[in-house]
DNA sequence: GCATTATATTAAGGCTACCTTATTAAGTGG
DNA sequence: CCACTTAATAAGGTAGCCTTAATATAATGC
């Protein structure tokens, strides 16, 4: 707390998160306006055989209900659509459109390119320490 | 976008970021469980001598509406009081009460802390390197 | 085969951390 | 002294979650 001479690591993780988070949300801005940050959750976490509600969200850390709102967003923006489970009628399985998969590989292209201009910057040799620190840190701190 | 295989440090910094947060904010609620993340802004940008709304605001990036409800809050916690200010009898200075030091000292301690942890468990010269890499990426990224 | 219990989803409403668009009050320049 | 700016606040909105409850279907034990 308080603007402090050298600023605290825990500081710069914070900055150098928001930094390279915007220049991934540019590129995602720049392929569709209408997708916010918290849609890579639902990217992330699917699978392309389809996936049910419950299991992403359980992947994605919240509620089925969190996640059900923002698979609505993207079956409305038309990346997604829900199908019935053969399995299981009580279930839907949430899987991709072909825009969808279009989508999730112009989103890992942005983020390839980003860790690449990253690597680029620090060197491939400190970019790989600093991999293995951040590896480190969620870890075991 | 999609679990890949070894995770993007994009993915990584936010990881480290909420995992030492974490840390950081245990300390904080077991000093005051009133305390939320948000007012950690006002605590960082204060200053001793006493400071405007819209400097505040300003200082954190945000709107002096939003920096007014921290504000509020942590005025009804006994940690500031605002001031008339004796040179613009439009505005008012915020300062700290003796709590409000007391807290902010505390606060320091905790950060410290959880920086000397890290240190410890990357060594420090490596610590030394991840302050250096993460200062890189936020300015040249 | 039927009641019980568990699971998948959705609905309704709440909270935090912001924002935008007024208002009000008090300075300031010509 | 009048227009304009600046400081703070009020009112209401949005995103991104959450909790609690309802509904439909499944699985299980007797």
């Amino acid at each position: 707390m308080a603007a402090t001479h050298p600023p605290h690591v825990h500081a710069l993780l914070y900055e150098a998160y928001l930094r390279v988070s915007d220049v991934v949300f540019e590129g995602v801005k720049a392929m569709d306006v209408r997708v916010r940050p918290s849609h890579s959750a639902v990217f992330f976490h699917m699978e392309h055989e389809g996936i049910r509600l419950g299991r992403l969200a359980e992947k994605a850390q919240m509620t089925a209900q969190a996640m059900g709102e923002l698979v609505d967003d993207l079956e409305e923006f038309g990346y997604l659509c829900r199908v019935p489970d053969p399995t299981d009628r009580r279930a839907r399985l949430i899987v991709f459109t072909e825009e969808g998969d279009a989508a999730l590989r112009t989103g890992y292209k942005i983020i390839d390119d980003v860790e690449r201009r990253m690597a680029e910057l620090l060197g491939s040799d400190r970019f790989a320490e600093l991999h293995r620190m951040l590896t480190r840190i969620i870890a075991d701190f």
